[in-house]
DNA sequence: CTGGGTGCAAAGTGTTTGCACGTTG
DNA sequence: CAACGTGCAAACACTTTGCACCCAG
């Protein structure tokens, strides 16, 4: 099963069961983190994700260490991935789609989502040719975009 | 001209163009950082090719922040290129090759580079698809190598 | 009620920068 | 000899961690 186009509520439940499964518990704070990268589907600085968070719900005095935590769980169970561009730091986001990759503009810094089927294709097939076992990957297209040509 | 191939003396003869041009100088640090990362055709990160210098030139006491100035203008000057690698940190290497991607393992970290031809050619389609000048890219494939397997 | 979770601040990383001195052109 | 480069240490930015208290199960 994919987590592909899946519903909030499935996506709890399944952050429900890793954190059951790992005995760890289910906690305002991490439901907060999920939901907010479920709301907003972005690629956010864990910073970027802690002030939108301070902001939405600030009661709740989420702490950024909290953020950071939970994003790196997140990522451990695979609900999020994470990307790094340039120099701009890590960025994460929920892993809704699986095998997408980014194009990055170096002027405004927009990313657009892309996916290929030739490219995975190919990709899988070198790492045959390799005796590599693939697990996943990363591709980031960089340069100039439409709106920053003119 | 791209700088596949080249030899020691035209790559540094290229240095000395590019800083000429900048009107930087030409000093023992900067070629002593050129030429370990000729020698060495690793992917250093800024620590390790500062460890391997120290060990090989220690009569000329480079420091680590000449190593990181020296990596950030060759880099500038497209003489070397950066890729990071999980949270391995950001790592660097001579541009002795156009377009070459990495295949990394999760296990034991070796890096086994690789060229496709016909992703190169989606990639140019999918950005002129999407109105996107391509300046460069970063391919990474994840998994488990041949040797960790067994 | 027990063990993990949290916020806070302190400690770690990896990288950059200010400064006085050294070297290049 | 002027201007840039260097090593050093301090400063930075980002991320992790220790601790005392808190809360979920």
């Amino acid at each position: 099963m994919t987590i592909e186009n899946m519903e909030y509520d499935t996506l709890l439940d399944r952050f429900k069961e890793v954190l059951k499964i790992n005995n760890l518990k289910f906690t305002k704070q991490r439901e907060v983190v999920l939901k907010t990268l479920y709301n907003h589907h972005e690629h956010f600085t864990p910073e970027h994700l802690y002030l939108l968070i301070k902001d939405k719900y600030g009661s709740l005095n989420v702490g950024i260490a909290t953020v950071y935590r939970t994003l790196n769980l997140l990522e451990e169970a695979e609900m999020v991935t994470s990307i790094t561009f340039g120099s701009q730091g890590k960025r994460f986001e929920l892993a809704t789609k699986p095998h997408h990759d980014h194009m990055i503009c170096r002027s405004c810094g927009a990313i657009t989502e892309f996916e290929d089927a030739l490219i995975e294709k190919r990709q899988e097939a070198i790492a045959k040719e390799h005796g590599f076992k693939l697990t996943n990957h990363l591709m980031q297209l960089y340069g100039v975009c439409k709106t920053c040509k003119k």
